[in-house]
DNA sequence: CCAAAAGTGTTGGCATTACACCCATGG
DNA sequence: CCATGGGTGTAATGCCAACACTTTTGG
């Protein structure tokens, strides 16, 4: 396929945009696929994206797409970095912009749109992806890391993945699947504390074996 | 102006690519302008930047529009983000990837192409830039600031900007001027000395009133 | 021409903070 | 069995003072 202005000049056939949505589902970092019912590479998994409407801002195609395709809505996308090789897709040359998100895995309704099989997957264990769309992920999965890193953030845009209260122990857990790395109990403690972005519920929840954890909740 | 693909759907007009070249001159944060020879906005300052051929990745479009407009050649150029408003350009829906780079002065030739006057804007005093150039720019220094503070990048990346060998007097009023805060002397000198990076000449170099300072060189 | 002053590079020390690691305790 | 809190040693960092070496100033 080819395009051109109506100065004659070749233009890119399209403009995409590819939403990478996280989330934590039984403690493991998984990201949001859609089997693709269009061409190319149909019946494959790739990410929920779409063309970039001719007056649309490409941050709300990516939220528009991914609630047609998934039925997740209301995210916050953050832009990750845009791939334009004209050779990433057979289509011709078509830019994509790639956005990363986080949101709860309840966010994805249990009936998906049509035959798409909108669905979770372990980063750990990804199927075959379309196009680039594992570099993409990839991408996305090395900027989450370094996002979370910052204790800041992790409590006002990552906490909010946990149904409140909850203990600093589930908190823990999430942090260690978005950042990819085990951390000192006491020292993440610490930590939390010290944002002074956490409320000390005064109740305590019992899970399992073992002391009762406090509870807490974001101010 | 418009575009449409062979499928008949609407396509942005193009893909422009958009170098966002930061130096230090008189110990000043300066970026690369060039002034318009084309519609819209002729005669205003802008980035060097320029339309993405079809079968070009949008890096070798940035570097290859520094050079043509600039003189500039053979720079490392890291994607900064890109803006795709459709309002963002008057003559239609018309993307930009903007990239960063960090050059020395001395890279910019004196006799530059045609009329353009390409030249070093310090960023504390910029001209009116045309679209929505200036946001890319205040972008481009955020995202300066942010590297330069990790001190490897400063060292392997940002150090290339002085003539070896250079005193670590040098070093600091250029990591001063690219991080936008002072530093104190000695926790800087203590800091370069720890990345193992520099190495001791043994001379020295006297620059006005004082005690002459050691010359250091990039392993 | 010499001595003092001023200016800058260099080094070290100290206090504070951040952080990793371990252990005792409580439910 | 596990959450919680405390404690300790080490590294990183910020701050400050002393000293070294040079140019400049003024008699």
């Amino acid at each position: 396929m080819k395009a051109t202005n109506t100065a004659g000049y070749e233009a890119p056939i399209g403009l995409t945009a590819d939403p990478v949505v996280f989330t934590l589902l039984d403690g493991r970092l998984c990201v949001l696929l859609a089997r693709r019912l269009e061409e190319p590479q149909r019946g494959m998994f790739s990410l929920p994206g779409g063309f970039v409407g001719a007056s649309e801002a490409p941050s709300e195609t990516a939220e528009r797409k991914l609630r047609e395709k998934t039925g997740v809505g209301s995210v916050h996308l953050e832009q990750l970095r845009t791939y334009a090789d004209p050779l990433r897709d057979p289509r011709g040359w078509l830019p994509t912009i790639a956005y990363m998100a986080l949101v709860r895995p309840e966010t994805l309704p249990e009936v998906t749109p049509a035959e798409r099989e909108a669905s979770w997957h372990p980063v750990d264990r990804l199927p075959e992806l379309a196009l680039d769309h594992a570099t993409i992920v990839d991408d996305g999965i090395w900027r989450l890391h370094a996002r979370v890193g910052d204790k800041v953030w992790f409590v006002r845009k990552a906490l909010a993945l946990l149904p409140e209260p909850f203990t600093l122990r589930q908190a823990q857990q999430l942090y260690e699947a978005l950042r990819g790395e085990v951390v000192d109990a006491a020292n993440f403690r610490r930590d939390m504390r010290g944002t002074g972005l956490l409320e000390d519920t005064g109740s305590q929840r019992s899970e399992g074996p073992g002391r009762p954890g406090r509870l807490y909740r974001r101010v």
